[in-house]
DNA sequence: TATTGTTATACTCTATAACTATA
DNA sequence: TATAGTTATAGAGTATAACAATA
Protein backbone atom coordinates (compact mmCIF):
# COMPACT_ATOMS: atom_id res chain seq x y z
CA UNK A 1 0.00 0.00 0.00
CA UNK A 2 1.32 3.47 -1.15
CA UNK A 3 2.40 6.16 1.54
CA UNK A 4 1.57 9.65 1.07
CA UNK A 5 2.41 11.13 4.45
CA UNK A 6 5.56 12.73 2.78
CA UNK A 7 6.34 15.55 0.33
CA UNK A 8 4.18 16.65 -2.82
CA UNK A 9 1.67 14.18 -1.48
CA UNK A 10 1.12 14.93 1.74
CA UNK A 11 0.56 18.75 0.77
CA UNK A 12 -2.21 17.24 -1.49
CA UNK A 13 -3.10 15.22 0.96
CA UNK A 14 -3.69 18.29 3.20
CA UNK A 15 -5.18 20.54 0.71
CA UNK A 16 -7.88 17.77 -0.26
CA UNK A 17 -9.07 17.45 3.69
CA UNK A 18 -9.21 21.43 4.36
CA UNK A 19 -11.28 21.79 0.47
CA UNK A 20 -13.28 19.18 1.62
CA UNK A 21 -14.41 19.85 4.99
CA UNK A 22 -14.91 23.93 3.60
CA UNK A 23 -17.06 23.00 0.80
CA UNK A 24 -18.69 20.45 2.62
CA UNK A 25 -19.68 22.68 5.42
CA UNK A 26 -20.79 25.28 3.14
CA UNK A 27 -22.75 22.73 0.94
CA UNK A 28 -24.61 21.63 4.15
CA UNK A 29 -26.00 25.47 4.85
CA UNK A 30 -27.60 24.88 1.51
CA UNK A 31 -31.08 23.88 2.88
CA UNK A 32 -33.94 23.34 1.34
CA UNK A 33 -36.24 22.86 4.10
CA UNK A 34 -35.59 24.40 7.41
CA UNK A 35 -37.73 22.13 9.77
CA UNK A 36 -35.84 19.22 9.39
CA UNK A 37 -32.78 18.88 11.87
CA UNK A 38 -29.51 17.21 10.14
CA UNK A 39 -29.74 13.81 11.70
CA UNK A 40 -33.66 13.61 10.48
CA UNK A 41 -32.37 14.90 6.94
CA UNK A 42 -29.58 12.19 6.98
CA UNK A 43 -32.12 9.51 8.01
CA UNK A 44 -33.89 9.77 4.56
CA UNK A 45 -30.85 9.79 3.07
CA UNK A 46 -29.62 6.91 4.37
CA UNK A 47 -32.91 5.39 3.94
CA UNK A 48 -32.93 6.25 0.22
CA UNK A 49 -29.57 4.55 -0.24
CA UNK A 50 -30.14 1.15 1.49
CA UNK A 51 -33.56 1.33 1.56
CA UNK A 52 -36.14 0.17 4.17
CA UNK A 53 -34.24 -0.24 8.07
CA UNK A 54 -35.25 -1.11 11.47
CA UNK A 55 -35.02 1.78 14.27
CA UNK A 56 -32.02 -0.28 15.22
CA UNK A 57 -30.41 -0.69 12.48
CA UNK A 58 -30.82 3.69 11.60
CA UNK A 59 -29.64 4.33 14.99
CA UNK A 60 -26.47 2.41 14.61
CA UNK A 61 -25.97 3.92 11.09
CA UNK A 62 -26.38 7.58 12.41
CA UNK A 63 -24.08 7.23 15.45
CA UNK A 64 -27.11 7.79 17.77
CA UNK A 65 -28.88 5.79 20.57
CA UNK A 66 -31.98 3.69 20.37
CA UNK A 67 -33.95 6.60 22.42
CA UNK A 68 -33.13 9.31 20.02
CA UNK A 69 -34.39 7.05 17.11
CA UNK A 70 -37.46 6.42 18.02
CA UNK A 71 -38.05 10.13 18.35
CA UNK A 72 -36.57 11.06 15.43
CA UNK A 73 -38.40 8.16 13.44
CA UNK A 74 -41.80 9.65 15.44
CA UNK A 75 -41.24 12.82 13.84
CA UNK A 76 -40.28 11.87 10.57
CA UNK A 77 -43.75 9.83 10.53
CA UNK A 78 -45.44 12.86 11.63
CA UNK A 79 -44.67 14.72 8.97
CA UNK A 80 -45.89 12.19 6.59
CA UNK A 81 -41.55 11.33 5.05
CA UNK A 82 -42.15 7.93 6.59
CA UNK A 83 -43.79 4.76 6.89
CA UNK A 84 -43.58 2.82 9.82
CA UNK A 85 -44.53 -1.03 9.24
CA UNK A 86 -44.51 -4.32 11.42
CA UNK A 87 -41.52 -6.47 11.29
CA UNK A 88 -42.33 -9.83 8.92
CA UNK A 89 -40.27 -12.20 11.32
CA UNK A 90 -39.72 -10.38 14.64
CA UNK A 91 -42.52 -8.72 16.25
CA UNK A 92 -40.30 -6.71 18.33
CA UNK A 93 -38.95 -4.91 15.34
CA UNK A 94 -40.72 -2.25 13.02
CA UNK A 95 -39.66 -1.57 9.55
CA UNK A 96 -39.31 2.07 8.81
CA UNK A 97 -39.63 3.37 4.71
CA UNK A 98 -39.73 6.45 3.50
CA UNK A 99 -42.69 8.16 1.61
CA UNK A 100 -42.67 9.05 -1.59
CA UNK A 101 -43.12 12.74 -0.57
CA UNK A 102 -39.73 12.05 1.15
CA UNK A 103 -37.88 11.08 -2.56
CA UNK A 104 -39.28 14.33 -3.82
CA UNK A 105 -37.62 16.20 -1.20
CA UNK A 106 -34.79 14.57 -1.02
CA UNK A 107 -34.96 14.95 -5.03
CA UNK A 108 -35.44 19.03 -4.45
CA UNK A 109 -32.88 18.96 -2.05
CA UNK A 110 -30.38 17.61 -4.45
CA UNK A 111 -31.19 20.22 -7.14
CA UNK A 112 -30.83 22.98 -4.38
CA UNK A 113 -27.43 21.96 -3.78
CA UNK A 114 -26.47 20.90 -7.18
CA UNK A 115 -27.18 24.00 -8.54
CA UNK A 116 -24.99 26.24 -5.67
CA UNK A 117 -21.83 24.06 -6.50
CA UNK A 118 -22.55 24.83 -10.47
CA UNK A 119 -22.57 28.15 -9.60
CA UNK A 120 -19.29 28.20 -7.97
CA UNK A 121 -17.69 25.74 -10.22
CA UNK A 122 -19.00 28.44 -13.30
CA UNK A 123 -16.01 30.49 -12.01
CA UNK A 124 -13.31 28.21 -12.69
CA UNK A 125 -11.34 28.57 -16.31
CA UNK A 126 -12.04 25.41 -18.68
CA UNK A 127 -8.60 24.19 -17.37
CA UNK A 128 -9.71 24.26 -14.08
CA UNK A 129 -12.84 22.76 -14.33
CA UNK A 130 -11.68 19.65 -16.60
CA UNK A 131 -9.37 18.98 -13.69
CA UNK A 132 -11.95 18.34 -11.87
CA UNK A 133 -14.30 16.73 -13.64
CA UNK A 134 -11.49 14.38 -14.01
CA UNK A 135 -11.12 13.85 -10.43
CA UNK A 136 -14.77 13.60 -10.08
CA UNK A 137 -14.95 9.88 -10.44
CA UNK A 138 -11.91 9.60 -7.88
CA UNK A 139 -13.43 11.39 -4.97
CA UNK A 140 -16.88 9.18 -5.49
CA UNK A 141 -14.86 6.39 -5.44
CA UNK A 142 -12.62 7.48 -1.99
CA UNK A 143 -16.11 8.52 -0.61
CA UNK A 144 -17.20 5.27 -0.55
CA UNK A 145 -14.23 3.05 0.58
CA UNK B 1 -20.38 33.02 -17.56
CA UNK B 2 -20.38 28.74 -17.99
CA UNK B 3 -23.85 26.72 -17.73
CA UNK B 4 -22.85 23.22 -16.19
CA UNK B 5 -26.43 22.45 -15.77
CA UNK B 6 -26.95 19.62 -18.38
CA UNK B 7 -25.24 16.69 -19.99
CA UNK B 8 -21.37 15.42 -18.69
CA UNK B 9 -21.08 18.71 -16.91
CA UNK B 10 -24.27 18.48 -14.73
CA UNK B 11 -23.25 14.74 -14.07
CA UNK B 12 -19.84 15.84 -12.84
CA UNK B 13 -21.13 18.47 -10.42
CA UNK B 14 -23.77 16.07 -9.01
CA UNK B 15 -21.15 13.77 -8.78
CA UNK B 16 -18.51 16.25 -6.81
CA UNK B 17 -21.29 17.31 -4.38
CA UNK B 18 -21.78 13.87 -3.21
CA UNK B 19 -18.50 13.14 -2.82
CA UNK B 20 -17.52 15.98 -1.15
CA UNK B 21 -20.54 16.52 1.37
CA UNK B 22 -20.25 12.11 2.79
CA UNK B 23 -16.39 13.10 2.72
CA UNK B 24 -16.13 15.60 4.55
CA UNK B 25 -19.09 14.16 7.20
CA UNK B 26 -16.16 11.31 7.62
CA UNK B 27 -13.52 13.57 8.13
CA UNK B 28 -15.67 15.48 10.82
CA UNK B 29 -16.15 12.49 12.72
CA UNK B 30 -12.13 12.59 13.12
CA UNK B 31 -11.60 14.11 16.03
CA UNK B 32 -9.03 14.77 18.03
CA UNK B 33 -10.67 15.81 21.41
CA UNK B 34 -13.90 14.80 22.10
CA UNK B 35 -14.93 17.15 24.77
CA UNK B 36 -15.06 20.15 22.49
CA UNK B 37 -17.98 20.90 20.78
CA UNK B 38 -18.15 21.77 16.94
CA UNK B 39 -18.65 25.02 17.35
CA UNK B 40 -15.76 25.52 19.57
CA UNK B 41 -13.61 23.71 17.02
CA UNK B 42 -14.94 25.86 14.76
CA UNK B 43 -14.08 29.13 16.34
CA UNK B 44 -10.42 27.72 17.05
CA UNK B 45 -9.73 27.22 13.20
CA UNK B 46 -11.65 31.14 12.48
CA UNK B 47 -8.92 32.02 15.21
CA UNK B 48 -6.35 30.42 13.14
CA UNK B 49 -7.27 31.76 9.93
CA UNK B 50 -8.27 34.75 10.98
CA UNK B 51 -5.79 35.94 13.95
CA UNK B 52 -7.84 37.70 16.87
CA UNK B 53 -11.48 38.97 17.00
CA UNK B 54 -13.69 40.14 19.30
CA UNK B 55 -16.60 38.03 20.64
CA UNK B 56 -19.13 39.56 17.74
CA UNK B 57 -17.48 39.11 14.94
CA UNK B 58 -17.10 35.45 15.94
CA UNK B 59 -20.63 35.71 16.61
CA UNK B 60 -21.16 36.83 12.81
CA UNK B 61 -18.51 34.34 11.28
CA UNK B 62 -19.54 31.36 13.02
CA UNK B 63 -23.41 32.58 12.14
CA UNK B 64 -24.54 31.86 15.94
CA UNK B 65 -26.12 35.04 18.36
CA UNK B 66 -24.00 37.05 20.94
CA UNK B 67 -25.22 34.93 24.00
CA UNK B 68 -24.51 31.58 22.60
CA UNK B 69 -21.10 33.65 21.73
CA UNK B 70 -20.65 34.61 25.10
CA UNK B 71 -21.05 31.40 26.75
CA UNK B 72 -18.40 29.36 24.01
CA UNK B 73 -15.95 31.98 24.87
CA UNK B 74 -15.87 31.30 28.46
CA UNK B 75 -16.14 27.50 27.94
CA UNK B 76 -12.88 27.94 25.32
CA UNK B 77 -11.00 30.62 28.17
CA UNK B 78 -11.97 28.11 31.45
CA UNK B 79 -10.23 25.54 29.37
CA UNK B 80 -7.07 27.67 28.46
CA UNK B 81 -7.59 27.68 24.66
CA UNK B 82 -8.71 31.27 24.46
CA UNK B 83 -7.08 34.36 26.01
CA UNK B 84 -9.75 37.28 26.76
CA UNK B 85 -8.29 40.79 26.62
CA UNK B 86 -9.79 44.70 26.64
CA UNK B 87 -10.02 46.21 23.56
CA UNK B 88 -7.63 49.01 22.88
CA UNK B 89 -9.88 51.39 21.52
CA UNK B 90 -13.48 50.83 22.27
CA UNK B 91 -13.62 49.75 26.06
CA UNK B 92 -16.89 48.04 25.53
CA UNK B 93 -15.49 45.51 23.66
CA UNK B 94 -12.90 42.46 24.29
CA UNK B 95 -10.60 40.49 22.43
CA UNK B 96 -10.67 36.80 21.88
CA UNK B 97 -6.95 35.51 21.09
CA UNK B 98 -6.15 31.43 20.93
CA UNK B 99 -3.52 29.88 23.24
CA UNK B 100 0.04 27.94 22.02
CA UNK B 101 -2.27 25.34 23.48
CA UNK B 102 -5.31 25.35 21.18
CA UNK B 103 -2.46 25.97 18.04
CA UNK B 104 -1.05 22.55 18.92
CA UNK B 105 -4.51 21.02 19.37
CA UNK B 106 -5.75 21.86 16.20
CA UNK B 107 -2.28 20.93 14.64
CA UNK B 108 -2.62 17.66 16.26
CA UNK B 109 -6.33 17.55 14.62
CA UNK B 110 -5.06 18.41 11.26
CA UNK B 111 -2.75 15.22 11.61
CA UNK B 112 -5.79 12.87 12.64
CA UNK B 113 -7.47 13.96 9.73
CA UNK B 114 -4.61 13.89 6.99
CA UNK B 115 -3.68 10.98 8.18
CA UNK B 116 -6.88 8.92 8.07
CA UNK B 117 -7.57 10.60 4.19
CA UNK B 118 -4.27 9.07 3.36
CA UNK B 119 -4.85 6.12 4.28
CA UNK B 120 -8.22 6.26 2.16
CA UNK B 121 -6.31 7.54 -0.87
CA UNK B 122 -3.68 4.53 -0.47
CA UNK B 123 -6.27 2.85 -1.68
CA UNK B 124 -6.11 3.95 -5.40
CA UNK B 125 -3.99 3.29 -8.16
CA UNK B 126 -1.50 5.56 -9.63
CA UNK B 127 -3.90 6.74 -11.90
CA UNK B 128 -6.53 8.04 -9.47
CA UNK B 129 -4.35 9.55 -6.75
CA UNK B 130 -2.72 11.79 -10.05
CA UNK B 131 -5.97 13.15 -11.19
CA UNK B 132 -6.64 13.59 -7.45
CA UNK B 133 -3.63 15.41 -6.79
CA UNK B 134 -4.21 17.43 -10.17
CA UNK B 135 -7.43 17.94 -8.45
CA UNK B 136 -6.31 19.39 -5.32
CA UNK B 137 -5.95 22.71 -5.92
CA UNK B 138 -8.58 23.77 -7.93
CA UNK B 139 -10.82 21.79 -5.21
CA UNK B 140 -9.17 24.61 -2.70
CA UNK B 141 -9.86 27.60 -4.70
CA UNK B 142 -13.79 26.48 -5.38
CA UNK B 143 -13.77 26.41 -1.35
CA UNK B 144 -12.78 29.81 -1.11
CA UNK B 145 -14.48 30.92 -3.87
C1' DT C 1 -31.78 -14.63 29.65
C1' DA C 2 -30.86 -11.50 25.69
C1' DT C 3 -32.63 -8.19 22.46
C1' DT C 4 -35.76 -4.45 20.42
C1' DG C 5 -37.91 -0.59 21.18
C1' DT C 6 -40.10 2.83 24.42
C1' DT C 7 -40.81 6.04 28.43
C1' DA C 8 -38.98 9.20 31.89
C1' DT C 9 -35.60 12.32 32.87
C1' DA C 10 -31.36 15.20 32.55
C1' DC C 11 -27.72 17.54 29.98
C1' DT C 12 -25.78 20.33 26.11
C1' DC C 13 -26.17 23.76 22.78
C1' DT C 14 -28.49 27.58 20.90
C1' DA C 15 -32.08 31.15 20.73
C1' DT C 16 -34.85 35.36 22.32
C1' DA C 17 -35.69 39.05 25.56
C1' DA C 18 -34.20 42.11 28.91
C1' DC C 19 -30.28 44.45 31.07
C1' DT C 20 -25.56 47.02 31.78
C1' DA C 21 -21.83 49.67 30.25
C1' DT C 22 -19.78 52.40 26.82
C1' DA C 23 -19.84 55.14 22.34
C1' DT D 1 -29.75 56.99 20.97
C1' DA D 2 -27.04 53.07 19.23
C1' DT D 3 -23.84 49.31 19.99
C1' DA D 4 -21.05 45.36 22.51
C1' DG D 5 -21.50 42.16 25.58
C1' DT D 6 -23.95 39.72 29.40
C1' DT D 7 -27.69 37.55 32.23
C1' DA D 8 -32.00 35.00 32.55
C1' DT D 9 -34.84 31.86 30.51
C1' DA D 10 -36.87 28.67 27.02
C1' DG D 11 -36.61 25.29 23.22
C1' DA D 12 -34.43 21.67 20.33
C1' DG D 13 -31.75 17.56 20.19
C1' DT D 14 -29.41 13.88 22.35
C1' DA D 15 -28.00 10.85 26.24
C1' DT D 16 -28.62 7.51 30.20
C1' DA D 17 -31.49 4.59 33.10
C1' DA D 18 -35.41 1.93 33.80
C1' DC D 19 -39.13 -0.65 31.66
C1' DA D 20 -42.23 -3.62 28.36
C1' DA D 21 -42.70 -6.98 24.89
C1' DT D 22 -40.79 -10.58 22.29
C1' DA D 23 -37.05 -13.95 20.98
Amino acid sequence: MRDLSHGDDAAAVNSLRSAVMRLGRRLKHQRVDESLSPTEMSVLGTLARCGSATPGELARKEHVQPPSMTRIVALLEAKGLVRLEPHPDDRRQKVVTQTETAEAMLEQSRRKRNAWLAGLAAELDDEEWAKLRAAAPVLEKLAHL
